[in-house]
DNA sequence: CTGAAAGCGCTAACAC
DNA sequence: GTGTTAGCGCTTTCAG
């Protein structure tokens, strides 16, 4: 199964020159349906495929995007929100016929030492970054790249396409709802407010809150890093300035908080309500099942290849923005729900 | 920053040829120092970088390395598995200058579409191929390729290098904790037997059992497919024949089937013991924390790496084969120990 | 419609 | 030590 074909050699067997066999790799038109038949099978018979490196020598095209995730945040694959996100980025370039190279930078070192390559023009043909922090100089630096580059978040300045979900919308909604409820002590296990993502939540929390004439408390309020740890840690706090509903800005920090209170003997929804953010598969299957703001990483992933695919070819100049909905789904955390019984379907693939 | 600067170019600013440059970057002794010095300083001013495509055009190395996970399985990143799977072999690949590309393949059609761009001599220096299935036909086609391959999982067939860890020996040392505890109606809840993991931890786990003299009651077995759903749907089938113990034959299994012997009021452990695979972040977290054989999975994707780039370069000749070895994790799932004060510290990222 | 020829940027003999 | 030259396999004018 040796591969070492060149045009020249299935041009040799088909009787054409190289350039025709070219043309119809390429299908050019201007080519005789005879001798088009006649190569086709040639190219089928034996397993021919063109190199990819001279092709991409003369066309300055790789077919390769990349996508890079800074993972200082530890939480990385313990939380399930980078898997969906890679499996939407995934399916994406496949279709579009562009292989996806991953890049997990985990430590300055890492950042300082890839970068080059990953920026290096006639390498990739695009790039996506996500989980940047505010002011992060690694965003800084690719941006200024000619790379076309499309960020997952919101980045924290101008110029730049990203592809986002409504944080701030659904925090408020999510306040809302807690409010609606009759919620009145309200706390927030909080994101990183160096997140856009977290600041936006905190945000759009705080207005919710305000909207029913409510401020957040203070004292109410610890922030996590994503993680479960940091989940449980930051409600062990909240809970001695007895919260009667917390809002935490990520599914798995809720989860982590859940695990807090059954820890304290403190009942959910019974003594305290408790929300999440994500619509993770965890939060469905959580006890009690979480209330949560479902967002559709898959599709935000689908989304940024698509943005990232039109900026390549031309078709479109940056900046594109495109902010995805979210959704309340209510479940039985907040008491705003009767506990349904569960049967262990399948959880949902959202 | 445009960057479409030739070897050409940086020789005509140092004052030198192209050769010269070239010689430089390679790093070949055979260059004046003083010369050496002068086209470091030009490249380093203009930021030049090699293209890429050129260079392998020449060479028959691109630099890239090929992860493919036929995801079929809808757990796949439900699961943490694969996340540290791929930070493991994320590192080692940042490590020795190659990047990692990812292929997600979601189903047959993706399987079909993507083996040609996969297989092509050419495009990938290597190739690693995890999640496949006893008689995988995917596998088969890609063993038959001329691109270096190894396997994390254990293939079943010869001839093909891989990377595993020990399932049967893991099993087998679970099957004899829970003996050595008193258990005696102990139940297994079982991964794909269509996997060589899955029939491993099967094989080791009879064995175990057949060690103390206990044979498994075929009512005290039912199957998932490693999702944590599977696990609570298993679990629900297993319950009916009272079991004193369970071995869930993974992490994520034995969470579902705690969450199935929480809905039915079951004490974990002081009505049914409960073990678990893995030594995932979520048995840690899981109430009660549960027993289980930890894997170091980050050491498995490094050492994988580490495999196929001896087999790239020439070092070695296939087939290498590896198994890592695991360790037994107690914790009160079993009653083996007291439950400890759960303090919320980080989880432990081995 | 098809072939010949140039050249993408680089490496590696081969001269000097 | 350093420059010159010949390709790597492909696409793309340019002739015909």
């Amino acid at each position: 199964m040796k591969n070492s074909l060149t045009l020249e050699d299935i041009g040799r067997l088909a009787g054409v020159s190289r350039s025709t066999v070219s043309r119809v790799i390429n299908e050019s038109t201007n080519v005789r349906p005879d001798v088009r038949e006649r190569v086709l099978e040639v190219i089928g018979r034996t397993g021919y495929t063109p190199n990819a490196a001279a092709r991409s020598l003369v066309s300055g095209r790789t077919g390769l995007i990349g996508l890079v995730i800074p993972s200082r945040v530890h939480s990385l694959f313990e939380d399930p929100y980078f898997g969906r996100l890679i499996q939407g980025i995934s399916a994406a370039s496949n279709r579009s016929g562009a292989a996806l190279t991953l890049f997990l930078l985990q430590n300055e070192s890492e950042e300082e030492a890839l970068f080059p390559r990953v920026a290096h023009p006639g390498f990739l043909d695009g790039l996506i970054l996500t989980a940047t922090r505010m002011r992060d100089p690694l965003l800084a630096k690719m941006a200024a790249t000619d790379v076309p580059i499309v960020i997952v978040g919101r980045p924290d300045f101008d110029g730049i396409s990203y592809v986002d979900v409504d944080n701030y919308g659904g925090a408020r909604m999510m306040a809302a709802h807690l409010c609606d409820l009759g919620y009145r002590r309200i706390g927030l296990v909080g994101a990183p407010t160096d997140t856009t993502a977290g600041l936006d939540r905190l945000n759009g929390f705080v207005e919710g809150l305000a909207e029913s004439g409510i401020a957040l408390n203070p004292r109410l309020r610890a922030d996590g890093d994503y993680s479960e740890a940091s989940g449980y840690r930051a409600m062990q706090r909240i809970i001695l300035h007895r919260p009667d509903a917390v809002f935490a800005a990520s599914d798995m920090m809720a989860i982590g908080a859940l695990r807090a209170l059954r820890d304290h003997g403190i009942d959910v929804p019974g003594d305290v309500a408790l929300a999440g953010f994500d619509g993770s598969s965890g939060s469905k299957t959580a006890v009690p099942p979480l209330t949560t703001i479902l967002q559709n990483v898959h599709a935000s992933g689908v989304r940024t290849v698509e943005v990232l695919n039109s900026l390549i070819d031309g078709r479109a100049s940056a900046p594109i923005v495109d902010i995805q909905e979210v959704r309340l789904i209510v479940r039985s955390s907040t008491g705003g729900v009767p506990a349904p019984a569960n049967e262990g379907a399948p959880v949902d693939t959202s």
